[in-house]
DNA sequence: CCTTGAGTTGAAGTGAACTTTAACTTGCAG
DNA sequence: CTGCAAGTTAAAGTTCACTTCAACTCAAGG
């Protein structure tokens, strides 16, 4: 089995065919056709759609994943050199959204020691004084 | 001031006015009237906003915010208590998905590594082998 | 051949979370 | 009082990420 069709990569990522035929149009995976005008996709349109997959769970929109996606080679099958840069990149990503959830969470439980949660002087959110001067919400934790 | 108005309130909150009354419809903030329909906010009522916007945060609908809302007493202000009882939930629920993101971290590394990503011997996706005799995607990783 | 499961399309539908619009009404400083 | 910023509503619109539908065509085993 050279190429697949769309009921093995739907098979094989466990992503939908309408899904694959979405993100097609949306440019984030390719593929051939046949003569009677069916998808084939090439066994490395799999890795593009497990990497969609995940960058999805690490909260990032699929604008972005198809620009990044967009800086593989186009020409040649992708080496591992490609998506190992690829997946360092994500990796960074990655850990930032860690941070912030670290950083939230710390907060939280500063607030549940003191049951506050929005109160004056609470550390996790302060809409009295000084989210009032800055003009935003509870944002400030999540991007200080 | 004793209670607020949607203007202050969105000020005080960073949330837009629209998305207060929207809220409101959808039951997880409330408000009293003015003789003239205006819609008056009690002080707590920050609270809950906060707590909202914290929780979306932490990737939960708002379907299951009114739910832990709900739990919350219906015919007296929330104390300190009941705040801490529910950040306490939230953090375990926070504390969960920052261990997914950290195995997902670490899972990437190790594919960073091999510069597989999707390849047979990868660990983090495998659709050849494990994933299809499972039917599943790269889902399995981040809910194992 | 023929049947049947697999695949094709464009267009419309979904659901979450809001925002925008239009046409009004209220609240309050001067 | 008046003027105007601030508030009200229902309904429609928006974006994202898909799914569903209807009406086909294709591929391949018997």
């Amino acid at each position: 089995m050279e190429l697949l069709t769309i009921g093995d990569m739907a098979a094989r990522s466990g992503v939908a065919q309408s899904a694959l035929r979405f993100y097609e149009r949306e440019g984030l995976i390719r593929s051939t056709r046949t003569g009677g005008n069916q998808r084939r996709y090439e066994r490395h349109e799999l890795r593009r759609v497990a990497f969609i997959r995940i960058a999805q769970q690490v909260g990032v929109s699929l604008e972005e994943i198809r620009e990044a996606l967009a800086e593989l080679p186009e020409n040649r099958t992708p080496t591992k050199a490609d998506w190992a840069r690829l997946s360092a990149r994500w990796r960074r990503k990655l850990e930032a959204r860690i941070a912030m959830m670290e950083r939230l969470r710390d907060q939280l439980t500063g607030c549940i020691g003191c049951g506050c949660l929005s109160l004056q002087r609470c550390k996790l959110i302060n809409p009295e004084d000084r989210l009032a001067a800055r003009g935003r919400g509870p944002q400030m934790i999540i991007n200080p």
